[in-house]
DNA sequence: ATGCCACACCTTGTGTGA
């Protein structure tokens, strides 16, 4: 079983990009994030007609997030610890018996601003759900918007303090690692620099200056079944891409 | 300090992203 984790950043202009990764690399179970645009506008039969279910939780313009998964979802909940949130950003569903919680965890935009306080606060709610979740066997995956570590970031003292990599964001992401919580590609290559988000502007891809903010985080249960976890460049590389990359964790049956 | 690029939007510029 493969889960890959997908910033499409707009499911419509990344349409025809999305159905040749499921036509290439024909993934077992697909999380996309910030789909921007309403469920309505999903392209259900798209996926539908490639074997795929759908578990969609859109919003217009900004945001929104998907689970597909070639076996049926279940117990699908979106935004389950945030009840007054606006914002379409987290959703779960069961599928292959595996509990799958897909994040567009907020930019935060600038260190300071209201949107980092916002950030911040949506990464304690997050920690305070996941914390009382059961042991079943369950993966926390999508676009963290943090770089966990300076190897995660191609120019760390040029980038420090700054959004995505501060130390605000870092203690929070390691504090949900420390819930019982393991960085799937970190823990299988531990010194391997290798980004998932690459800047459009400046060629940044071409010249490998990016960061690695998309992640697999895996519980204790299911860490023994994480055989590999690879970030799909090759997507990232075609014309129209996203300015993420595809990144695919591989699970033991 | 800004734009550099890309996307959505009741567009002809603005907000947002990372």
């Amino acid at each position: 079983m493969n889960i890959t984790t997908y910033n499409v950043n707009s499911v419509r202009a990344r349409n025809a990009a999305l159905l040749a990764f499921l036509d290439d690399r024909r993934p077992d179970v697909v999380c996309l994030q910030e789909l921007k645009c309403v469920d309505e506008e999903f392209p259900w039969k798209d996926v539908e007609a490639r074997g795929y279910h759908a578990a969609v939780f859109g919003q217009k313009t900004y945001n929104g997030v998907a689970i597909l998964s070639r076996q049926p979802i279940e117990g699908v909940e979106r935004n389950p610890h945030w009840p007054d949130d606006s914002q379409s950003r987290a959703i779960l569903g069961w599928t292959g018996g595996v509990r799958v919680i897909n994040l567009y965890v907020v930019n935060g935009q600038e260190v300071g601003s209201d949107k980092f306080a916002y950030k911040l606060d949506w990464l304690r709610r997050l920690r305070e759900w996941v914390g009382g979740l059961d042991e079943a066997p369950t993966v926390i995956c999508g676009d963290y918007n943090i770089a966990p570590a300076d190897l995660d970031c191609y120019d760390p003292k040029g980038w420090m303090g700054q959004i995505l990599v501060s130390d605000d964001e870092r203690a929070h992401f390691k504090e949900l690692c420390d819930l019982g919580y393991t960085d799937a590609f970190r823990h299988l290559y531990p010194g391997r620099k290798q980004y998932s988000w690459w800047d459009y502007r400046g060629n940044m891809f071409e010249q490998d200056k990016g960061l690695r903010i998309d992640h697999h985080l895996v519980s204790r249960p299911l860490l023994p079944r994480v055989i590999d976890c690879i970030v799909d460049t090759e997507a990232r590389a075609r014309p129209q891409a996203s300015d993420h990359a595809a990144v695919t964790m591989f699970l033991r049956d």
